[in-house]
DNA sequence: TCGATACGAAACGCAATCGTATCGAAAGTT
DNA sequence: AACTTTCGATACGATTGCGTTTCGTATCGA
């Protein structure tokens, strides 16, 4: 191939500017091409030269997000399930990962294509160890054999989410949420 | 007073317009004043004459839904609780009541005011009534003296919550889900 | 009936953004 | 050294929406 190649700094320059403004809460139908090339540092040209359209920069940019997964220890139940909502928590307080939530919860609709990919490359491997969790624990009689696994994940995980997105980016979650939120869920409230 | 009385159906026409509009998941800073007047059969002036910017429209308009409050029994914590999260689930079917979820969840971040005006006069009672109804819960016996109220509470209208803007406007909310949400909760999740 | 005000429609100038085109300079290959 | 492609910058016409103004008509109170 002859010719100047392209720059990979301009390139992953883009598609930083892309996620920070995501992670900012731009909506996609707010989110500019002139806008992500002013905060890259880079000409328009640079940019329309890569991606046809701007649904297949907001795609590209997500699928470069590498949200490391973690791993359950898999003997305590309690620990599991506070360390993947502690990893919701602590996430929720980075720009950056606030793409997860801000996408998914409000370019649903708009978007379902760019919806349905980042739902099968980002949510649902959570989802799925988050319910493994849950399995091992009603397998080895921690929990309740009748336990509503999918409920009980949407117990706990949609209250992080709720109060990530109530509490808005400048507000923190409590740090002792995870623990409270699933001491809480183990006990249940009934009085015995 | 002299002169042409505003018309009160020009004005109606204008707000549900706008309030179908966000229903429909339109961001505030998509909603265009064009496009509301065009949708209420209006003139721009028609709209300008009453509110001066669009944040002002969106205000006034959102503070005239009159979302029937639910009245709990108070005898029994548990109709309660699926009380409450049953007019969640069925107001979550229509159109109209998504303004409350779509502004409160995707418009705090860019719009504080709207949201700050929006959260007292729409979202602050209604956690109050379900405040309320834990709180007697706790009082009369039925729920554990030291439950934990707002992690409860976050727990259930979360999950419900989660739920609603995850499955988009297409899907619906399963009708049992109230019902198997508060069971989980009063129950706990950890055998006994 | 008359004067005042509201009505819907249309046009205004302004700003933002679109996607494209053009520029000279830079950075590679052959 | 010659050639090719990308670089950032800038300008372009088109489109959209803003908030205002103007228009002739409609509808009220006095």
């Amino acid at each position: 191939m002859r010719g100047r190649p392209r720059s990979e700094r301009a390139e992953k320059a883009i598609v930083d500017a892309t996620l920070d403004m995501i992670g900012e809460g731009v909506t996609v139908s707010e989110l500019s091409i002139e806008a992500v090339a002013t905060r890259a540092g880079v000409g328009k040209t640079t940019i329309y030269r890569r991606w046809s359209n701007k649904e297949d920069l907001v795609v590209d940019s997500l699928a470069t997000l590498r949200l490391p997964m973690p791993e359950p220890g898999g003997t305590d139940v309690r620990a599991d399930l506070i360390m993947f909502l502690e990893v919701m928590r602590s996430e929720s307080g980075e720009l950056r990962n606030r793409c997860v939530t801000n996408i998914a919860m409000n370019e649903a609709d708009r978007f379902p294509d760019l919806y349905r990919r980042f739902r099968e490359l980002v949510i649902e491997p959570r989802r799925e160890a988050f319910r493994q969790v849950l399995r091992r624990g009603v397998a080895a009689g921690e929990l309740r054999a009748d336990l509503d696994v999918e409920v009980a994940m949407l117990m706990l995980t949609g209250a992080m989410i709720s109060q990530t997105k109530m509490s808005g980016p400048a507000h923190r979650v409590p740090e002792d949420l995870p623990t409270r939120l699933v001491d809480e869920a183990l006990r249940g409230f009934r009085q015995r």
